[in-house]
DNA sequence: CCCTGATTCGC
DNA sequence: GCGAATCAGG
């Protein structure tokens, strides 16, 4: 695994959103010790470990952490979903060799203790569902991007914070007109909206929700472009977001 | 058993 | 610096 800039940087998005390592790991087609040393290397925040051995006395009752029941994804309907979706659609991803697919994943960071500082903002919806892969035929634009499908099921019951939907439309609204269709090449979702419920995923939007820029800044915007039916992203980011799934653990490549 | 994250330590 | 091996709690 060489750690470019790219992928320490998604490396810390995806350690921040919560994801455990494993998980980081099988999506950046590394394992979780890779994923663990780097993160211990690159003097990440710990996350909530199974294991404690130093309790944190005295703090003013406030734990640090949520530990309790971290949110752990596991085989969930829309992991099901997902799989069925690569059954039906096997594309194989072309193996992203060094690049992983940033993907504006989203998983309920249970209670964090700090609130991440877009998390005012970060709002947005997103939450691509799984369920709709199914539906979907893969774009035919890009060259067959396989058929992943993010998994994060979150529990809704978690101690989501609550995040304000900010409707696709106020996003293109918020772009204007101007809709580059792609503008940093580099995409990467640092904090993700949480999902919602995958009840009714289609609801939103009319357009590409794929995130860009920093969520907080000014520059954050949703991308807007048309999606692809069935997926909340249009052709392009619709082949970032989907990715091969990995087989289970730490398989790594 | 499974899961998890943390640490160690040879490379 | 890297990450497999190992550790250790749930």
């Amino acid at each position: 695994m060489d750690w470019t800039e790219e992928s320490i940087s998604l490396l810390r998005a995806l350690w921040q959103e919560g994801l455990s390592t494993a998980e980081i790991g099988r999506r950046m087609s590394v394992t979780k010790n890779a994923v663990v040393g780097k993160a211990h290397r690159l003097s990440l925040p710990p996350r909530p470990s199974p294991i404690r051995k130093i309790i944190d006395a005295g703090s003013t009752g406030l734990s640090p952490v949520s530990v309790a029941s971290p949110p752990r994804p596991r085989r969930g309907a829309a992991d099901i979903a997902s799989a069925a979706a690569l059954d039906a659609a096997e594309t194989v991803a072309p193996s992203p060799a060094p690049v992983p697919a940033p993907r504006p994943v989203s998983v309920a960071p249970a209670a964090t203790v700090v609130p991440p500082v877009a998390a005012p903002v970060a709002a947005s919806v997103a939450a691509p569902a799984a369920n709709e892969a199914v539906a979907s035929a893969p774009t035919e634009t890009v060259a067959a991007p396989a058929d992943r499908v993010p998994s994060s099921p979150v529990a809704e019951a978690s101690v989501v914070p609550l995040r304000k939907p900010v409707p696709p439309d106020a996003s293109e609204a918020d772009t204007g007109t101007a809709r580059a269709e792609a503008p940093p090449s580099r995409p990467v979702p640092e904090r993700a909206p949480l999902r919602a419920v995958s009840a009714e995923p289609r609801r939103r939007g009319l357009t590409c929700c794929w995130p860009l820029g920093e969520p907080g800044t000014k520059e954050f915007r949703f991308c807007g472009d048309e999606p692809v039916p069935g997926k909340p992203y249009c052709a392009e980011h619709a082949a970032l977001a989907y990715v091969k799934i990995r087989d289970r653990r730490d398989s790594v490549a």
